[in-house]
DNA sequence: GATCTAACTTAGCACTCAGTAA
DNA sequence: TTACTGAGTGCTAAGTTAGATC
């Protein structure tokens, strides 16, 4: 299947369409799509299809065996899974499943899995979960005073010490517990939010903490050139470490990598070198490899005291730099480390990749901070570029990069309240869009019939957007970044219409390069306006021509906001992802099932929405060997339980000649092994089964970002699963005030 | 409406480190 | 004790969106 589908994606190309005059020449831009997405989906056929794959074909045929003997109970829940009427989405490699194409439903409407229930809530709305701003605390003279004198006591009492990542006060205003007493956590969202636009009142930092400082290569440890030994100058000699460390990278065999790298490398040399060195093929960076090889294998080998010791001081400098007071709380910073120095590594075919990243000097950056706050001091002899006091914004430290111009930041931590009320607001638009999606989808369908082109393009356009759940796609700058499009931008050349297809009607086949330069691929069945709107925006259009060629995604999100407050491409992304967890899981779960099999469909009801949401990652390097270890585990395990089968047959033959206590307790005690020891063996499947499923498949990303926590921790607590199982640590921070604040009534 | 920019979210990859098996 | 492995984490690239400016 998945060969089939690498074969007819190299075969697509605008033959079904006539192109023969260019009816749009205003916006047509002669793009060259250079394929590096089917390039990247090549290789990893061509690794599929290779040694590893076969290598392994006949274990996975042993486990498919094994599946069909799982529990009946399993099997069926399999089967609902893999919806087996053709729901589901195709993707590259036929990593999701053998169906190709998604029939469209009423009910079914945009996921990839049918549901034979409506999506329709099973009651009213539970406004107990409203995200109510409460009354304006700044219009509160008495709250900001509060406020402000919070602030004043934490500076008073907790600057000095506190290593604990929340300010302990309790509701009268501040007071800390006793010592020994466990450390309350924050719960920000029982807090009345800034509905003035301001972010902060109060902020205070340290700073970043910037790399250390370049260090030359030791003398032994030498650059050849044409066959020579020479010495580089320290400013050469470190940007060819940069690419002296990437030497094993497939990025050093790309032809624009190589060209960049050598452009930029050659603007750090003396005269004397620029002379010299004037073909990157005639350098040997390989004693550079060689060196930073064996120290990155001494840094391995370093004693515990010696690790312990480091640990340490990226512990102290955690403590210092990574926690600033916003408002009267300490707040864990994300990233406050400013990037190093290093060769850029754009994704896909990014015409910028090998390129040097400058290096960041204090005089580059702009520290955001509270005027009143003790201000970070630049390094000595230093200064920063620009000490700002804006509370509108939520950055700590900016600066701009080389390589676009782009503005980097250093912002808070994922757990902060400044991240985490924007978290819960945006599922909170997403609920509310729950609530009018019928009456926008009943409008796009009728937009399909306008006399205007612009408005029949934007309805078909937001109608992928809402059923496959498509990226808005801003325009790009041409060669400045990857080829990669989104909705909006998608081109004729990204789209294939089939009247017919493997006994569908009106089918869409899409392939592009989406975000990251990811290939989105997938065959869909449409309502036959759809198709025909499409047969008409393609009407005397090239390759290259913008399939909505009146539409961007300005012009789009305009609309969407007229339909509803604060909408906007992006939130059908987040209403569907969450939806579709929703619904699975009501599919999903039996109640009779185990933890381990609950959590089994918690994974694959989130991965139902990692498909939709196209979240692939590269099968990782060790993927093989690991299910082979889990395999031969299996077999251990079953061999085992053959045995202990044995055992209490043994036992039961015995206590029925003897009929004495002994024997009786024997039986027991084997029959009590026999359980243990089944239920070993199903946990090791039901992970050897999760673990194939989730192959290609990223999970985290639709977890941290798409799926509204609530809906997660309501399941658990329904089926007393523990959140522990489902999120670790980081996650259980992100996802706090959803897990404090939720019952398992609620409903998205 | 086009273009630019700032601010923020979303994304996959690489590396680390703790747990576990040998 | 060592080697291995995979979950967790950090890093930073690549998106979206809104607002300013022309």
């Amino acid at each position: 299947m998945s060969g089939d589908h690498a074969h007819k994606q190299q075969q697509m190309h605008p033959g079904s369409v006539d192109y023969n005059s260019h009816k749009h020449k205003d916006k047509h831009k002669d793009r060259e799509h250079s394929h590096k997405e089917h390039k990247r989906d090549k290789e990893r056929e061509n690794s599929k299809n290779g040694n590893s794959e076969h290598k392994s074909s006949s274990e996975r045929k042993h486990r498919e065996k094994e599946k069909e003997r799982l529990k009946h109970k399993e099997k069926q829940k399999e089967e609902k899974f893999h919806s087996s009427d053709g729901k589901y989405r195709d993707k590259e490699n036929g990593f999701v499943s053998s169906l190709s194409i998604k029939v469209e439903e009423d009910n079914g409407y945009h996921l990839p899995i049918k549901h034979e229930k409506p999506l329709k809530r099973e009651r009213d709305e539970d406004d107990r979960y409203e995200h109510k701003p409460k009354k304006l605390k700044v219009d509160n003279e008495k709250k900001v005073k509060k406020r402000k004198q919070e602030d004043s006591d934490y500076e008073e009492r907790e600057k000095p010490k506190k290593r604990t990542k929340e300010v302990k006060k309790d509701s009268t205003g501040g007071k800390k517990k006793a010592k020994n007493e466990p450390q309350e956590k924050w719960k920000w969202w029982e807090e009345e939010k800034y509905t003035d636009g301001s972010k902060w009142r109060f902020l205070e930092h340290k700073g970043p903490v910037f790399p250390p400082p370049y260090e030359p290569l030791p003398d032994r440890i030498r650059f050849y050139y044409d066959g020579k030994a020479m010495k580089l100058s320290p400013a050469a000699e470190e940007v060819a470490t940069f690419y002296a460390k990437m030497l094993d990278h497939e990025y050093t065999t790309k032809d624009i990598f190589r060209k960049n790298f050598f452009k930029d490398w050659r603007k750090e040399m003396t005269p004397e070198e620029k002379s010299k060195i004037t073909e990157l093929k005639k350098c040997d960076f390989t004693e550079m490899h060689e060196y930073f090889k064996a120290q990155s294998e001494a840094r391995k080998q370093m004693t515990k005291e010696e690790k312990q010791k480091i640990k340490e001081e990226n512990e102290r400098i955690l403590q210092e730099y990574g926690y600033c007071v916003m408002d009267n709380h300490r707040e864990r910073i994300g990233n406050f480390r400013i990037e190093p120095p290093g060769l850029f590594r754009g994704r896909g075919d990014h015409p910028k990749m090998g390129k040097l990243k400058r290096r960041i000097r204090p005089e580059d950056i702009i520290i955001n901070c509270s005027k009143d706050s003790a201000h970070p001091q630049a390094p000595p002899g230093s200064r920063w570029k620009e000490l700002r006091h804006d509370n509108k914004v939520t950055w700590l430290v900016s600066w701009t990069e080389n390589i676009q111009g782009s503005i980097k930041y250093i912002m808070l931590n994922p757990s902060s309240r400044i991240k985490g009320e924007k978290d819960w607001q945006k599922y909170e638009t997403a609920r509310r869009l729950k609530k009018s999606v019928e009456h926008i989808r009943a409008q796009y369908r009728e937009d399909w019939r306008s006399k205007e082109m612009r408005i029949r393009q934007r309805a078909v356009a937001l109608y992928f957007i809402d059923k496959l759940a498509l990226r808005a796609g801003n325009e790009k700058d041409e060669g400045e970044t990857a080829d990669t499009v989104g909705c909006c931008s998608l081109r004729v050349e990204h789209i294939r219409l089939h009247p017919q297809m493997d006994g569908q009607d009106y089918v869409v086949e899409l392939d592009f390069p989406g975000k990251d330069s990811i290939r989105y691929y997938n065959k869909v069945s449409v309502e036959k306006r759809v198709f025909k709107n499409l047969q008409l925006f393609l009407e005397n259009k090239q390759a290259k021509d913008d399939l909505f060629d009146r539409l961007n995604t300005s012009i789009l999100n305009k609309h969407l906001q007229e339909l509803m407050d604060g909408l906007t491409a992006k939130v059908f992304r987040t209403y569907n992802a969450s939806i579709t967890l929703q619904q699975q899981l009501k599919e999903l779960t039996s109640p009779d099932d185990n933890i381990p099999e609950k959590i089994l469909s918690y994974n694959r009801a989130n991965r139902a929405v990692a498909v939709l949401c196209n979240h692939q990652r590269a099968p990782p390097k060790t993927f093989e060997k690991s299910m082979h270890n889990l395999q031969t585990k299996i077999d251990e395990k079953k061999k085992q339980l053959s045995a202990a089968k044995k055992e209490l047959k043994a036992a039961k033959a015995d206590a029925k000649m003897l009929r004495d206590e002994k024997s009786k307790k024997a039986v027991e005690m084997k029959k009590k092994a026999v359980q243990r020891i089944s239920e070993q063996l199903m946990k090791l499947e039901v992970q050897a089964t999760d673990r194939e499923e989730n192959k290609q498949i990223a999970l985290g990303t639709s977890k941290l970002n798409y799926l509204d926590p609530r809906i997660s921790v309501a399941w658990c607590k329904k089926w007393a699963v523990p959140i522990e199982k489902i999120y670790n640590k980081t996650q259980r921070e992100k996802f706090a005030w959803a897990i404090d604040m939720t019952d398992e009534d609620f409903e998205f």
